[in-house]
RNA sequence: GCCGCGGUAGUAUAGCCCGGUCAAGUAUGCGGGCCUUUCGAGCCCGUGACCCGGGUUCAAAUCCCGGCCGCGGCACCA
């Protein structure tokens, strides 16, 4: 059941709801980004607004847009459902920025300072002005002139917005709006060298939502002081600002989220990519077989609040295999695998050729035989923890197949003897149900799985019939657990998985 | 230097704005039962929590004050 969201401030003094999102691509989003990113369409969609996209693209240097994820996250945007109604990259817009900034100074409301960072900030810190401060708006227009010409090295002018000398958080204090970036030694990767100029995120987001008649404004707690900076321009221009609500961060348990500790593992590790399984990008969620109606679900569930919310793994495990248990084909498969000779199995056509469906209840996935062969024993593997519930109990119920009973073990080679098909009597005895892959036919299964913060790969084998299923197909390994299929070699015999959950 | 947020069961959260319907809801976990050729899923039953202290009030998880603990943010990143 979905939760309805509450309804927006103050719908009715706009004649129509718009909403955005807003991500730099500086890298692929993650589950935190989802959360904005699906409360603002979703609103939009509720009130048959406008859904904007907007690439947040200004900073060069620092965070450096990567060419790739414009379209990573338009892909992961697209895998939640979301689609955008405008489409705007701002590191294209460098014009109307400029021209905005030149009102602003203009008016007053902004000047060019050449104090240096240290300078001013000592002086505000004292709640003194820099002397450009006061500096007539002739003379910062033609500095700014200078700035964009290039006269001025990086550091050396900046573009303020005149707040409060007297405001009680410094950081407040005459902020940034556009800094100087040598884009000849930090190339624009859409734009090259083209601009040495850059408006901050305040300047150029808190423009861009004005220009693009932004209505209401979802975004991170975390941008709270920036509404209040943003507001001086809008004063200063006489705008008024939209319906702002900040939302708190959405964390996901034993996963790594954030930017700096994803890149720092891609660092460390040469095969870790964007979507390692460990990480909490959609792509990863994706790459492991979380649905999307399951991130829907989750952000919708924790909702339109300015708390911080972290979602347990469990907690998304279940909710994805509630969806996902009924139509995942249910498959055998052992790892650590150890071969058990069974003696007096019964050469019955009947008994030596199964036909197993794919599911218990859903008929539609159809079904696969396995083939024992005719030989006098029947040879398979079970694992090798499911050995120990042979030797406890003396006996064991192989799953869809017979029971059988430990006769001698000795090193690797276990041998049993058939007892009888009848799973009341394997019930009654109180047997385990183990599953099993024949020796004669099976095919190698590696499944990547995260554990903690490192990556184990697990191998095993699996009944031959896994290299039917495509890439990209959710399987049930039976009492292991949920993988999706990667790579499928068919020839080769060979399938890799990601684990996805239990 | 400054700004802000939060502390509810094992875990994650709802409720708090607008005090009573909260002897606190949901999910997950755990225990038990039913079902089942999985130790899974489903269904049923059960388990277990309002950080501490003071105040306001007929009544406080909810309002106020203090304390303790945890977390985030800004200052030419977005």
């Amino acid at each position: 059941m979905e939760r309805a969201l509450p309804p927006l401030p103050n719908v009715e003094k706009y004649r129509v709801v718009r909403t955005r999102f807003a991500p730099n691509p500086d890298f692929y989003i993650h589950l935190g980004n989802a959360r904005p990113a699906l409360l603002s369409y979703e609103y939009a969609r509720e009130y048959r607004g406008v859904f904007i996209l907007r690439f947040e693209d200004t900073d060069p240097r620092i965070k450096r847009p990567l060419p790739e994820a414009y379209g990573a996250i338009k892909e992961d945007l697209k895998w939640l459902g979301i689609s955008w109604d405008e489409e705007y990259v701002q590191s294209a817009r460098m014009e109307l920025y400029y021209g905005v900034a030149r009102e602003l100074i203009a008016r007053g409301g902004a000047y060019v300072d050449l104090c240096g960072r240290e300078e001013f900030r000592k002086l505000k810190l004292e709640r003194r002005g820099c002397p450009h401060r006061d500096q007539r708006p002739e003379e910062s227009l033609e500095l700014f002139d200078k700035m964009l010409s290039g006269h001025f090295g990086e550091g050396e002018a900046v573009v303020r917005v005149k707040t409060d000398l007297a405001l009680s958080d410094p950081s407040l204090i005459d902020w940034v709006a556009f800094r100087v970036v040598d884009t000849s030694k930090h190339p624009h990767p859409l734009t090259g060298d083209r601009y040495v100029v850059w408006p901050t995120y305040n300047f150029a987001a808190g423009v861009d939502d004005r220009l693009m008649g932004v209505t209401h404004i979802l975004r991170g707690r975390e941008h709270a002081l920036n509404t209040l900076k943003q507001l001086y321009v809008y004063r200063a221009l006489g705008w008024e600002y939209p319906e702002v609500i900040n939302l708190g961060r959405l964390r996901l348990e034993g996963m790594i989220l954030s930017k700096s500790k994803i890149k720092e593992v891609l660092r460390r590790s040469r095969r870790a990519g964007t979507d390692d399984p460990r990480f909490g990008t959609l792509r990863s969620l994706r790459r492991r077989g979380i649905l999307p109606e399951v991130v829907r679900e989750i952000v919708l569930e924790v909702g339109v609040k300015g708390t911080d919310a972290t979602i347990s793994w469990e907690n998304v495990a279940s909710l994805n295999r509630r969806r996902v248990d009924p139509v995942a084909p249910r498959i055998m498969a052992v790892f650590d695998p150890v071969r058990v000779v069974i003696r007096g199995v019964p050469r019955d056509p009947s008994l030596r050729t199964l036909r197993l469906d794919y599911h218990p209840t859903n008929a539609s996935l159809g079904s696969r035989t396995i083939d024992l062969g005719r030989e006098e024993a029947v040879e398979l593997f079970v694992s090798r923890e499911d050995l120990h519930l042979l030797k406890e109990r003396g006996a064991l119920r192989l799953m869809e197949f017979c029971n059988i009973s430990l006769e001698s073990e000795s090193g690797d080679r276990v041998e049993t003897r058939f007892t009888g098909t009848e799973l009341e009597i394997a019930r009654k005895a109180g047997l385990k149900l183990v599953q099993w892959v024949p020796v004669r036919d099976h095919v190698r299964l590696d499944v990547l799985k995260p554990e903690g913060l490192g990556l184990r790969t697990l191998r095993g084998l699996a009944e031959a019939s896994l290299v039917g299923f495509g890439p990209g197909t959710l399987v049930q390994l039976v009492r292991v657990g949920f993988v999706k299929l990667e790579d499928v070699y068919a020839k080769e015999r060979k399938v890799k998985a990601v684990y996805a959950h239990d």
